[in-house]
DNA sequence: CATTCGTTGGAGCTACTCGA
DNA sequence: TCGAGTAGCTCCAACGAATG
């Protein structure tokens, strides 16, 4: 669900975060990752299931800080003969913070890991004091799955009571699944899902992530989407958006596979690769935005010139809308962490601001 | 080609037990 | 008889694999 306008949100955030710790500080302020993989689902024997994939070819283990860090028992025992094991059993590297978004992912880079994230179901990233982010962290417990040994490992961080909103539910348990920080001096930004369904993939190598790294076209790019491919970013690669959008029209006039199907399941699955940023939310929203029926066959939108260059334009208007200062301003401010209770159903804000 | 399943956890509901 | 408490169930969301 978190879709293009929660990125947008989350990368506005983050970059002012950074802003205004460095003119506080004078200087561009450090940060290292930490992953707690104590939370991280286990799938079954039928199913296996991943939060995390590493591409660690270019990187030598020895390059990070020995010191007498003592990792957490149950992230260690998670971690245990995975190939992700380095990235847990040690203190990792502080460096600068680069961040890169292609659609509905996410890249943030720190000394020499950069993680892309994939929000999946309901992942929330919120940006929190360094006292706080320590607080959060303090007591984990057994998670609440419904298999005990699986619960076990399955772990969850105790919320403290001052993070617990007066009046909200007094039945629920409140716990909350924290897969990553990125940790500084003086604040964090905070990775936690109640379904644990995000996924991370780490590319670790030998120099420190530079934010040249992450700019649009360069020798990285590729290699950083390839496991979370959502297609080309409709404002920050624009013109291959467009090219693949044409691409799409050129199948579906040929009658190729799909080219019956309901237009705003197409645009929510993006299995075509063409509406990058869109989800279940943003589709609708958008047909309701360009006054087009979300049942209509791709064959409509895509058979007549003029209706197709309507929808093609009504695109590009539309995905601007996320990245424009007047949303930013409006949904991006940054607030009390805890105002709304942990879990701020961001999705809902953005709707009434696109609506009223 | 379309549909279902399985990886999760919480909300919301029904149906049930238990004690007064 | 009636309330509180709770066990158990369905549903839902993204997404990819498997199945029909």
């Amino acid at each position: 669900m978190p879709e293009d306008g929660e990125v947008s949100v989350v990368i506005h955030q983050v970059f002012n975060k950074i802003k205004a710790e460095a003119k506080k500080l004078g200087t561009t302020p450090l940060a290292y990752i930490r992953l707690f993989s104590r939370c991280f689902t286990l799938g079954t024997k039928n199913k296996p299931y991943s939060s995390i994939s590493v591409h660690n070819s270019r990187y030598t283990e020895s390059l990070e800080p020995m010191d007498d860090y003592v990792p957490n028992h149950f992230d260690l025992q998670r971690a245990s003969r995975q190939p992700w094991a380095y990235l847990v059993n040690r203190r990792l590297s502080s460096g600068q913070i680069c961040l890169a978004r292609r659609g509905k992912c996410l890249a943030i880079g720190v000394g020499y890991h950069l993680t892309v994230f994939h929000l999946g179901l309901e992942a929330k990233v919120t940006i929190m004091s360094h006292a706080d982010y320590t607080k959060l962290i303090e007591n984990d417990c057994p998670g609440s799955n419904p298999d005990r040994t699986k619960a076990s490992r399955m772990r969850s961080f105790v919320t403290p009571p001052q993070f617990i909103e007066p009046g909200s539910s007094s039945k629920a348990k409140r716990t909350i699944n924290v897969f990553a920080a990125i940790v500084a001096d003086t604040f964090a930004i905070v990775f936690s899902d109640f379904a644990r369904l995000m996924r991370m993939h780490v590319i670790s190598k030998d120099q420190h992530w530079t934010q040249a790294d992450l700019d649009v076209g360069s020798l990285e790019w590729p290699l950083i989407w390839t496991t979370f491919p959502d297609g080309p970013d409709w404002v920050l690669e624009r013109g291959a958006a467009l090219i693949a959008l044409n691409n799409w029209r050129d199948g579906v006039c040929e009658y190729a596979s799909g080219f019956s199907k309901p237009i705003v399941d197409v645009i929510a699955e993006n299995s075509t690769r063409v509406f990058s940023g869109f989800g279940r939310h943003l589709a609708n929203d958008f047909l309701h935005y360009a006054a087009i029926f979300p049942g209509a066959p791709c064959s409509w939108i895509c058979s007549d010139d003029i209706r197709f260059e309507r929808f093609k334009q009504q695109i590009l208007k539309y995905t601007e809308i996320w990245r424009s200062p007047e949303f930013l301003r409006r949904c991006a401010m940054l607030r009390r962490p805890w105002h709304a209770g942990v879990r701020i159903v961001q999705s809902d804000a953005l709707t009434r601001c696109v609506n009223t």
